[in-house]
DNA sequence: TAAATAGTGTCTATAAGACACTATTCT
DNA sequence: AGAATAGTGTCTTATAGACACTATTTA
């Protein structure tokens, strides 16, 4: 049966069909830890539990867009880039009726967030991946766990998290984006050599001037 | 908003719902050529035109058993291993309605299939992946394209295609799965080196007595 | 004994990791 | 001058790849 089962024709009507949302995992550092934004809910089922922000797909609108809206009510943030992470669809997994949801994950800069606890959350706030407000509300704890062994993976592979950064940066800051990431202190000159090796960085002509000798600012080539 | 909008209470049935199908690609090595199952749609959209099996996703079942069920019709196999590849819902790329589709992969041997041109399908076939009957119906094109950039990446990462053996096999047809999918030959001393470095195989007592020298045949471990 | 396939080891090049000091600026 | 951060090079080890011959069996 492709798609639709041809010997149907075309009328789909005649399946029960289940409800489709979009949750995104928004992934940002603060304080060097490695954080998510949850929000609270406000209504039964799990009143009050932590969950991932997310929300119906709407029939006009392409999956990436859903998410990409669900990202801009809670947070304001409209140009991150986000990824598919996979469905989570069990029978089960929401007591009102059958839901599907599509899960997405973002990196973005925390400065650039502004909190919105919206009509259907408590409260929005961040939390450290290694410290939840547990218990999650629906299976969000096993979205959570695969969305940061996703990351993990990517990170280790060398897959650079531009997401997190602003435009020009150090690479002192960099590799303290990486050493969070990757759970692991990292050592100065391998990073430097690693990363510049890359071809994916470029120098600037500034300088950060701190309390102490300048850093040089690169950005991301291309 | 998480997964269901909890100032809506649970009146889901005030949103329209699209259709959730589950598609799967299921990859086969037949004449030392990876080969994809695609089947002939009887029905409009699409008639005549190829196109991946599936079909919708039930209420009672979870996404991968409907993807098991598909493969188990479409080709009796029962024990593969699934893997999600990702969501496909754009908005038009189903004329009757808005339906979102769950890819999937599997590997199996070709040796185990039993091709069923079911009530659905005008016909069942293999075709190479390099040699599809184009175009296809749907955004199905696009869908073969990430399932094949995904396998070729695994591959190269190390990923060993168990599925595509029998339980017993020599490192010579190992070998050559390895070369099919990566699309270019190994050296056969270094392919050995690295693959039994693994630890991942068990040499057995048996050999295969074929025209020549006897190979000793291995198998899975663990 | 010829044909066909199975099976084996070394050397080289590259990448990754351990490791410590000098340079510049500010107060 | 001292404190703080920026910036730099070598050696070692592990991994990947190039490369060619011997071993065993059947017809």
């Amino acid at each position: 049966m492709p798609d639709l089962d041809p010997a149907l024709a075309y009328d789909v009507t005649q399946f029960e069909r289940p409800s489709v949302t979009a949750d995104i995992v928004i992934f940002t550092l603060r304080h060097r830890t490695l954080q998510v934004l949850l929000i609270q809910r406000k209504a039964w089922p799990f009143e009050g539990l932590w969950a991932i922000p997310g929300g119906f797909v709407r029939m006009e609108e392409t999956l990436e867009a859903a998410a990409e809206r669900e990202l801009r009510e809670e947070t304001g943030v409209t140009d991150a880039a986000l990824e598919q992470l996979r469905a989570y669809g069990d029978p089960g997994r929401d007591p009102r009726t059958r839901v599907i949801t599509l899960a997405f994950t973002a990196l973005i800069p925390s400065d650039r967030v502004i909190l919105r606890a919206d009509t259907d959350a408590a409260d929005a706030n961040w939390f450290p991946i290694d410290d939840l407000p547990l218990p999650l509300a629906f299976d969000h704890i096993k979205i959570l766990e695969d969305a940061h062994k996703s990351l993990r993976a990517k990170v280790e592979a060398g897959y650079v998290a531009r997401g997190l950064l602003p435009a020009k940066f150090t690479l002192t800051q960099l590799q303290e984006v990486y050493e969070t990431l990757m759970g692991r202190e990292l050592d100065k000159r391998n990073f430097r050599k690693w990363i510049l090796s890359l071809g994916i960085l470029s120098q600037t002509t500034e300088e950060v001037r701190g309390a102490h000798r300048p850093a040089a600012l690169y950005e991301f080539a291309g």
